[in-house]
DNA sequence: CCACTTGTGAAAATCCTGTGTCCGTGACCG
DNA sequence: CGGTCACGGACACAGGATTTTCACAAGTGG
């Protein structure tokens, strides 16, 4: 069986912290593993931390002084999804409890080994990477093939040439096998930062995916809009519109039959190979 | 500032360690939060952990000897989703990473505060919790079928097609399980903000709810009117109704406990009971 | 019978999503 | 270095879908 959960890839991570030593010893570690690292000797503003699209942050809060609790609570804010391992000297356990409450996911305290602290590091991120499809199986769904490995959809074995984020937005959604999903967790997901009130870049790239899609596999559709809530992922054929009599007849009372067919429809996963 | 991503609710945790002392502070302070929580004594079966149905696992590694990683591994593999913080005496460097590699998500040194040792545990299922899917489980009532994950209930396999609002309304009331609920609580739970005196918003809705529900499901009855009080959910066969007398005098006051399974508590919420 | 509550139907006010267009950036190329 | 292009992102608008609000009718309890 697999006893360790590996974590998908390396990571890029960011390091706040001036202990030029301790920085020294573990980036020299961080660079045998081909981890990108970057290292900052104070809070950088959260919208840099955005643009950085890290997998992970290491923090030692007393480089940020007093400041501390709001610039981490600013950060899980802005970033829930993102780890943070604080790494620091001496603390008390109500420093501990109010950093791991304010939402840091692990607080170590210094002097550390660089291996545990990358260990937990690891630790961290595979939780945070649970639940989407495993990396590396294909989603089958209609004529749809999403390739995590090639980063592109094929239908028909033809490439629905998906830029990135069309990508990751399609394999989001169909990795969730038939669950509506909430712009703002799409969003969070796809973009990794907490959406803006009033933000259509969803929309805007679902309506893109979607003409990709009719173009490539013009008999199927793949993403349901749930008004008030979100997308939903689900192939279903939609060849043989009769728009003309049944669909009459029951307007007035029952909408609900638009989609009868058995429509649970969720996509298979078929291993990768 | 502010916003600290809570934990749902309560956890269920079990416990296994052989320090009496130690356990029972913790177990003190478990009560106090009102987690339930299962003390053992020696590593249980995997399915008996299964079985449980745990949030979350502390474990004293050093109760289970040499066969601590074959056991961790075990679970792990058992139980990917479960957050494991290990609580245990002193230990190395390659101890803990090795424990942090098989699948445990925190590491603690004894001794340590039962504060820490909690905020940690939220720590790691606050992860859990945002990459899993976080949708309940579905309710089931008579024909009807509640399901969170798709913002929707369906009768009979067919969807009901309600909107966002109305189905929240009727998500509150069936886990209310069969409980009155006054007005102010379904609006400030429903809405978010507190009933403006004079507001029919709820009643409203209600009636729309009946409406659809009626359409799809004509044999049964949902919502009951609580005069003077609130709604009431619950699942109460109107198919028959001889129109005597006493038919309609039951159907009108009887407890009609229709519900699903027997479950004294919430009908089927994931992992809490 | 009266004072209140709740059920109804429809109009009015809002909100939401689909779509087209425009703009800044960075890669690529001549 | 300037021009082009693909992309991601920001707006604005329009057509619907949904939610609120209102005025009344109907029902309940004392």
């Amino acid at each position: 069986m697999t006893d360790v959960t590996p974590v998908a890839g390396p990571l890029r991570l960011a390091i706040i912290d001036t202990d030029s030593g301790f920085v020294q010893v573990l980036t020299n570690r961080l660079d045998r593993l081909g981890w990108e690292h970057r290292v900052l000797s104070s809070g950088v503003g959260v919208d840099r931390l955005v643009a950085m699209r890290l997998g992970a942050l290491v923090i030692d809060v007393a480089v940020l002084g007093p400041q501390a609790w709001d610039y981490l609570a600013r950060v899980t804010a802005a970033l829930p999804a993102l780890p943070i391992v604080v790494c620091t000297g001496q603390s008390t356990v109500a420093q501990r409890v109010r950093g791991l409450r304010l939402g840091a996911d692990d607080w170590l305290t210094k002097p550390c080994h660089p291996e545990e602290l990358i260990a937990r590091v690891e630790a961290v991120s595979r939780r945070r990477r649970q639940g989407d499809a495993e990396a590396g199986e294909a989603i089958t769904a209609g004529e749809l093939e999403i390739r995590p490995d090639q980063f592109q959809a094929f239908a028909n074995g033809r490439s629905v040439d998906l830029t990135r984020r069309e990508f990751e937005l399609i394999a989001l959604l169909a990795s969730a096998a038939g669950r509506v999903l909430e712009r703002e967790e799409i969003y969070q997901r796809v973009w990794g930062y907490t959406m803006a009130h009033g933000d259509r870049s969803v929309d805007v790239f679902v309506r893109k995916l979607r003409a990709k899609l009719t173009n490539a596999s013009p008999d199927w559709e793949y993403i349901h809009t749930h008004f008030g809530v979100g997308y939903r992922f689900a192939a279903v054929w939609a060849g043989e519109v009769a728009d003309s009599s049944d669909a009459a007849v029951v307007s007035a009372h029952a909408p609900a039959v638009t989609q009868a067919p058995a429509e649970p429809l969720v996509p298979s996963v078929s291993p990768a190979r």
